[in-house]
RNA sequence: GGGCCGUUAGCUCAGGUGGUAGAGCAGCGGACUUUUAAUCCGCGGGUCGGAGGUUCGAAUCCUCCACGGCUCACCA
């Protein structure tokens, strides 16, 4: 509103000046009686339908066959020739070549082709032929406009590269790089695998509150919400792990839910405040059947999303071939520095050890953090092909299974891939009175609340259960070759811009 | 939150050591009825992210701010 009732006495800013031009046509189009944003404009094949169909038909057969068609889509090219054009029209997909003349069309739609601009979209009918460098074009005999577009496209042939442009209007880089489209479709199919995979070994699909009134199942910060009516603070969940597993108490022995964790810490390229999490639980399942199990389900996955078990991946490539290697995170530790085992036979040891390594604030973490710090620092970031790391220590897995033949090590494993950390899993806890003393622990250690209700549930009884989570932004990250994980989130979290 | 780097036309980018901003695409006008990064002729378009400062003079040097990128921290 008021937006582009610019003055047109050549104080008017650059953008202003082209937006006003696109006016300028669409209400040179109403003059001419034509409505530049129709309700509707039926159409039964797409582009890439019609494209694919007549790919492969010669000049000949199409002068014969003279193929009809009715196509949508967005105006991405127009190449003039007096009388004449090209016009080159996308679906989103799949581009195809129009051909327009002056004696070919209705005199209104001629008039409604010079008032086209890059971006509009066009609705056109025609028949099919190959020009004489061969390309499959439409033969125009009515053109439309289905909507105006009064801001100009990124340019054709750069596409749009501002990074922050491409995050903020993601509808922009969709329309201009190709390739950023991909990602998003393999996403999805990434993501339709799992739900079939899962589904096919008997997983049924659930969904559990997102706003929790204590936040457990991970140690992150979460947001804080509050119901009015209840006058109730929230939190958004930053894992839906102890919802599951009351459901593997009711008797639903295989669950999954595939959805958004909510977690207040920083933003980086591997984390996005929201982000989604495959969490999937299976009475019976220890953690051994786990690692099995996501080996058969993220090849399956692969081979079906983007057709490869080798992924490109930064200078080199991801080998998802199995077996996995399987490491425990003491032999990790040593096998990625020069640390020995006397290294980590101790807590002064370790001390030692992390203060060289440059570790910050050593005194204020436990024995387990340290260990599991020292990994952090010496091996994750060079564990690029998929390697299970195993035996984690008791104290910082509250809700994990002790091992039968050490009771400070517990049965738990987290997958690294690409130098991250893509899932954990273990064999659960379903010891109430063990898994209570581990939750009062924590709550004493670094504060929050036990979650009676939850072992409640487990006081009725929980099967033995393996549960896993899987990231599934770095799971795209690994399959689409992206370092970041904003490529892969359509939408991710940024700074609203002032005045916004 | 810290460190480093970046922000120039709608888009993609140039603009040694300070001298008052350019190109390609897009746009506008003209020619052109099989082109495809169409071609040819002509034209317009900039508070150089913002605000201060240094200087005779700042896109360029300094400070602060905004946003982004990388990184560190936080994230068992």
């Amino acid at each position: 509103m008021g937006r582009f009732d610019v003055p047109d006495d050549g104080t008017q800013q650059p953008l202003e000046q082209l937006i006003a031009n696109r006016v300028a046509k669409l209400e040179a189009l109403r003059e001419l009686g034509v409505e530049p944003y129709p309700a509707r404009y039926r159409v039964e094949t797409s582009i890439t339908d019609v494209v694919a169909r007549w790919k492969d038909a010669d000049a000949a057969a199409l002068e014969e066959a003279r193929p009809a068609v009715r196509l949508a889509g967005r105006v991405r090219a127009i190449r003039g020739h007096g009388k004449a054009a090209f016009v080159d029209l996308n679906d989103g997909a799949t581009r195809i070549q129009l051909h327009v003349r002056k004696d070919r069309l209705p005199e209104n739609d001629w008039a409604v082709f010079k008032l086209l601009d890059l971006g509009d979209f066009a609705g056109a009918e025609g028949v099919l032929f190959r020009t004489r460098t061969g390309e499959l074009t439409v033969a125009v005999e009515r053109l439309s406009v289905l909507a105006k577009a009064l801001r100009p496209l990124p340019e054709k042939y750069h596409g749009l590269a501002d990074r922050e442009a491409r995050a903020r209007q993601r509808y922009l880089d969709l329309v201009a790089n190709p390739e950023s489209r991909r990602v998003f479709e393999i996403r999805s199919r990434i993501v339709a695998a799992l739900r079939r995979f899962l589904g096919e070994h008997g997983f049924l699909e659930v969904e559990t509150p997102m706003m929790h009134p204590i936040p457990g199942g991970a140690t992150a910060r979460p947001f804080v919400t509050h119901h009015n009516a209840l006058d109730l603070d929230l939190y958004l969940r930053i894992a839906p792990e102890l919802y599951l597993k009351r459901l593997i108490v009711g008797g639903f022995e295989r669950v999954f839910e595939l959805n958004r964790n909510f977690r207040n810490e920083g933003i980086s390229t591997r984390h996005n405040p929201e982000f989604t999490m495959l969490e999937f639980y299976w009475a019976y399942a220890d953690y051994e059947l786990l690692m099995e199990f996501t080996e058969a389900m993220l090849t399956a996955v692969a081979e079906e999303a983007v057709g490869s078990l080798t992924l490109p991946w930064g200078e080199g490539t991801i080998d998802l071939s199995r077996p996995w290697r399987r490491l425990t995170l003491r032999d990790a530790i040593l096998a990625y520095s020069d640390l020995e085992e006397a290294d980590l036979a101790d807590r002064a040891a370790m001390e030692s050890a992390a203060r060289r390594l440059g570790v910050e604030r050593i005194e204020e973490r436990s024995d387990g953090k340290l260990l599991a710090e020292l990994f952090e620092v010496t091996a994750e970031p060079r564990l690029i092909d998929p390697t299970f790391i195993i035996d984690f220590p008791r104290d910082i897995s509250p809700l994990a299974k002790s091992s039968p033949s050490d009771p400070d090590t517990v049965e738990r494993f987290e997958l690294f891939v690409g130098g991250m950390e893509l899932a954990n899993a273990y064999t659960e806890l379903n010891d109430p009175a063990e898994q209570r003393r581990r939750l009062e622990e924590q709550a004493r250690r670094s504060g929050g609340t036990v979650d009676e209700d939850f072992l409640l549930a487990l006081e009725h009884g929980m099967p033995p259960t393996g549960g896993e989570g899987i990231g599934i932004d770095r799971l795209v990250m690994l399959m689409t070759g992206r370092q970041s994980i904003r490529d892969v989130i359509l939408f991710p979290l940024l700074r609203p811009r002032e005045g916004e």
